[in-house]
DNA sequence: TTACTGATTATGGTTTCCCGTAAAAAACGG
DNA sequence: CCGTTTTTTACGGGAAACCATAATCAGTAA
């Protein structure tokens, strides 16, 4: 049974609309953070009270207002709390529709639930938390397929820092002695030149302006 | 006066927020349309029936559920209502922060407000719907300066044309083909070079990958 | 140690891009 | 119509990117 939530969402439009929600179902107990460092923390002080949260619904994406966070996005919080409570209910409510993230946010993290916000999201929402606290778990349709076409290409960290310099405007002849500056192991320009090419081809791209743009739209740069 | 309102959202959750800071305001007569067609509709019938909504408050973006709509964003039905209904005050409420975007709404089609979705964004929208109906207009603070500073680079049909193509992974050498294509003039290699080189100086950018992704940062790509 | 495998790096040739300059074309004014 | 200015195009040298191949290195097992 879930009593005490935790929502983590920065617009309070939506926070609106959630608290509303939530009033529906009967859970009085919900609490509110703004910033993933405040839900991080907020999750830290209700477990040493002993008055820990049953589920926690969070966004990804948090705008950045100037104020300095340690965590600044739900990719970071949710391993974070995981860390703490184990075993939280977290259900991820966002627009975000990007397969390799919500992949490992499934897999690796074990979430509970995702809705994405949408034409029926609250509605949605209200399933998914009803199906969480029966301990089932809640994805949208579209997700089925998405998981089992291993589509989801996986970006390593080294795959990341040259796309990331790429689109800093660094030229790919100097791209070696940045891997190096920050200790990546291979470096070489051939090692750059291969792991573009892999890119490229599996994204269907024949240039490098369409792999950043690509990246753009998948939502990993 | 504001007695009735159409509101133009395709989230759910966002919906019901607004909702209620209508209601809160006292505004009984509130309409609500998930889909930029729909409200195009809408206000057409509305004032043909001499039931005219005095405030529209509408979203920039909005999702590709798969049905097929002339209108798809807010930033083509907004000239879409004003040429129908030119008094009609119009309020955006949009996460989007993209200074040539804005600045094209305020100064083309003489938007009576803007409200960012944020931390703040309910109370926000209560003041500039209180505002506009004192014939008042709203916009942030962070927009002042926005506007001043004509940093806005303006990009020509034929400035899109070549970033869209560079995007799609055409090489440079066979971009002037594409342009003939088209129709543009000027279409030589020269020229797309010329163009390229004013566009990276304007955004400050040194390579090619650097500027698409800048395109894509300030939302013209 | 030696042989083998796979990964990384080095090298050279070809294409594309970049940038400056000159030729050609178009626009303009008298 | 001609001359001037501006815009567009053409061309060429040098740098970077691309691609295939060869050399080197690291790890493993006999």
């Amino acid at each position: 049974m879930i009593n005490k939530v935790l929502v983590v969402e920065d617009h309070e439009s939506v926070n609106v609309s959630l608290q509303r929600t939530l009033t529906e179902l009967g859970i009085v107990e919900v609490d509110h953070a703004y910033y993933c460092d405040e839900a991080h923390r907020k999750v830290n002080v209700a477990l040493q009270r002993g008055q820990s949260y049953d589920l926690l619904i969070t966004d990804l994406s948090f705008d950045d207002d100037g104020s300095e966070q340690k965590i600044t996005d739900g990719e970071s919080l949710i391993p974070a709390v995981r860390n703490v409570q184990p075993d939280l209910k977290i259900i991820v409510f966002s627009a975000k529709n990007n397969p390799a993230v919500i992949k490992k946010l499934i897999e690796k993290h074990a979430i509970d639930g995702y809705v994405l916000k949408g034409r029926n999201d609250a509605k949605e929402l209200l399933t998914a938390i009803t199906e969480v606290s029966r301990n089932q778990l809640y994805f949208p349709r579209s997700f089925q397929q998405m998981m089992k076409q291993n589509n989801a290409f996986d970006f390593t960290d080294f795959d990341l820092a040259i796309i990331r310099l790429l689109a800093e405007g660094v030229p790919q002849k100097d791209i070696p002695a940045h891997l190096q500056k920050n200790n990546f192991r291979p470096s070489s320009l051939s090692s750059v030149e291969k792991r573009l090419n892999k890119m490229r081809e599996e994204l269907n791209c024949t240039k490098n302006e369409q792999l950043i743009a690509s990246c753009k739209d998948i939502g990993i740069l």
